[in-house]
DNA sequence: GAAACTGTACCGTCTAGACGGTATATTAAC
DNA sequence: GTTAATATACCGTCTAGACGGTACAGTTTC
């Protein structure tokens, strides 16, 4: 069994995409965790602290990514687009993680933290798609189009009919192929 | 003045943009509207019924931007991309309705009709883009661009330096050019 | 005179956080 | 080498405050 500290981050995460903020209180994380509420405040001092601690987490994995995504065989933007789509189950990783955080992004108290982290996030996403991509209008293109795909994972919206990442992935290659001459 | 009604749904939209959903309580939406408690409850029996409203108002805001995408000077992706766009100080219409309207995209209790207003909002999307776009996949990386900036506008990620929206526009009309080949 | 409010007082529920307690492992004292 | 002290990792309960919603009597607007 994990650690109670990785379980407590897990069911938070957990809670936050599956049942949005509002869903998120000590004691559904505490039970969700399968720890005592006052072994959830021994290791997170308070809300804020749990909260940060995420922070801490997204930081972490989104380095830990960065190899990643660098030496993807398909290639950066290939990987980001994947990773970015709603299908394919349940996401892991950077990708649960960031999900996760962008359901904290409120104007709120510490949501000046959660933009912090975001923007290293995004920062660090389009420095390794600029490895593939000179272009930095195109790399920014390319971002974009993957997080359309995170926004739609976000909410839930479904794919137009007919269509999937497969589709707009081929696409993409044929625009950026002929955006660099 | 605008009607109590529509005050109190003005706020309740500026609530959830600047502050977030954590932030919108029933007394605080009454004092942003200036408005009495008892006169919101007037209006809208309950919170719930308050976010109904709001996706009401988003229906409707959604159908009639529908005409105005489709006479855009520009074409359909410009209109798209540059109403979506974080900059031009804060959004009016439809776009801050949307927004407002994606901070109460929980997983919660409404999160169902929450979904079903932004799937309905995004299909009518859709449709303009393929007005101009015949070839889906083009219409819905167009769309998905547009959406990706929703999610900066949403999480007050800048833009990456030196880049603008309108250095997108122009190598997306070569890029849409070019696909339609 | 009805509709559209205002203003205030109140209730029940939920929640963050405080707090005191417990079990065990490690270290220090003698 | 055993006793004492300390640190770590928790558990379970309690409380003060916030919030949604009710109730209702009065006031303005048309």
């Amino acid at each position: 069994m994990a650690s109670a500290r990785d379980r407590v981050l897990d069911a938070y995460e957990t809670l936050l995409i599956d049942h949005g903020a509002a869903a998120v209180t000590l004691d559904a994380v505490a039970a969700a965790a399968a720890v005592s509420k006052g072994g959830l405040l021994y290791h997170f001092a308070s809300k804020d602290a749990l909260a940060a601690g995420l922070l801490d987490r997204l930081r972490e994995r989104s380095a830990a990514d960065a190899d990643a995504i660098r030496s993807a065989p398909d290639g950066p933007v290939a990987y980001y687009l994947r990773t970015s789509a709603p299908g394919g189950g349940v996401p892991g990783g950077v990708t649960r993680t960031y999900l996760a955080v962008l359901r904290l992004a409120d104007g709120t108290t510490s949501g000046q933290a959660v933009r912090e982290a975001l923007a290293v996030v995004d920062a660090d996403a389009f420095a390794a798609l600029r490895e593939e991509l000179a272009d930095p209008v195109l790399a920014w293109l390319a971002q974009l189009v993957g997080d359309g795909l995170y926004l739609r994972t976000l909410t839930g919206t479904p794919l137009p009919p007919g269509l999937d990442v497969e589709d707009l992935l081929e696409r993409m290659r044929r625009v950026l192929l002929a955006g660099t001459d």
